[in-house]
DNA sequence: TGTTTTTGTTAAGAATTCATTAAGATTTAT
DNA sequence: ATAAATCTTAATGAATTCTTAACAAAAACA
């Protein structure tokens, strides 16, 4: 399953570069050019690391971070600062904030690379084992399933999409996203395959079916 | 009983943290700051799980994780390594040393604990001599092997297999970890030999064979 | 309201994955 | 060194899962 990076950098030729290398790495990326559309993003799709500039239009960078480590259900996803500033005392006080590392321009890919791979690294594996949201409730180690203590079975495929819903809740997901995040990058699966594992997976789920709503023209969520 | 856990760590709020949060969880927790303080406990005391954070004053952490896995009598206390490091090849070098997991910071408390409790259950699970669960019962010295008190006989790798599977009931296992678990780091062997001895160990189980459930695309798993 | 678009569901065929066998290779025991 | 036991692979058929297409139902649009 593929992990999201959301990177928040104003400077084009800087932001299109991490993405492209990003994507080459098989993450997916995602990027903004502000704040605003960046916390847009963070409350509609799952995101696993964020690359943050620090000099930004608008909301600026420091604010943006603190605004982040105080919701909750985003609180969590590290945040790697991007920046030229060198500034020991700046470091210290973002470091305060809830940074998780740095990577100061000019930065060689291999170094981009690298710490991305590790942040995503720490973030999983301190990842929870069991993930329970009003009465479904998943155990990764045991790739097991109940609802309200009834053990039911899924398929990889709907077992995955579930996590992902729990793992987010109320994040409405496209489908499009959906087929790079669980299938890959298969360009050849159709739209409509999401639909059948979902209609797969709300009948399994029962009565707790009604968790997962349609939202049309855009996609589907885990609502609680 | 209670089971002891020995806390490693110089930094004085990490400690503390830790040590208060498993105590509340009720188990017995003792904190040192240094290693040689460490050990002077471990020398006087029976310990049941070690934290160990990586950066210690004096004695490295990694030194001292090597002393206890040479040292007789202590070298099979699980020990788990909280750091901040994510460094791919030092993880792949902590586990050659012995370390069981890694604890993650910043991490959050639920985390710890989750984790605490996993590696206690298995080092528990891994003490006793005889395992048995749901008429299979296996004896380590013994290397026997039996089904509803009826001795079979089982080769060195379908033993393995099964005392990994009664360790960790309801735990899922690809057959990538089971490769690099019970074969080694041999890259040579195809995933498929997997399924064989799997369906060698259950002809063998006979009629406790429906235990061992096969997770389609994911791996194999002992239910109970 | 009527039309168009989007979503839900079903069932069938395709594709993938799994179980089992048997044969040759390797290891172990004698 | 020979025989026996064990392991690995490849092949075949069985079972499961996935994808698509078709039509029904619901929602959006105008």
């Amino acid at each position: 399953m593929k992990q999201t990076v959301l990177i928040i950098e104003d400077d084009r030729y800087i932001g299109e570069l991490i993405e492209f290398n990003l994507l080459k790495s098989g993450y997916n990326a995602i990027r903004t050019d502000n704040a605003n559309d960046g916390l847009i993003f963070l409350n509609q799709h799952n995101v696993d690391l964020i690359l943050l500039d620090l000099m930004l239009p608008g909301l600026q960078g420091e604010e943006f971070l603190e605004f982040i480590k105080a919701k909750s259900g985003i609180e969590n996803i590290p945040i790697m600062i991007v920046t030229a500033k060198t500034d020991e005392n700046l470091f210290v006080k973002l470091l305060d904030s809830g940074a998780d590392d740095f990577l100061i321009k000019p930065f060689g890919i291999k170094v981009l690379l690298a710490k991305t791979a590790a942040l995503l690294r720490r973030s999983t594996a301190n990842k929870l084992n069991i993930l329970e949201m009003d009465g479904i409730k998943i155990n990764r180690d045991e790739h097991g399933v109940s609802v309200e203590n009834k053990n039911i079975e899924l398929t990889k495929t709907e077992f995955d999409l579930l996590e992902l819903f729990l793992s987010n809740p109320n994040k409405v997901f496209s489908r499009e996203y959906l087929l790079s995040s669980i299938w890959g990058d298969d360009d050849s699966i159709s739209d409509r395959t999401v639909d059948v594992h979902i209609s797969n997976l709300r009948k399994k789920l029962g009565k707790k079916s009604k968790n997962i709503k349609s939202i049309p023209k855009v996609g589907y969520k885990f609502s609680v």
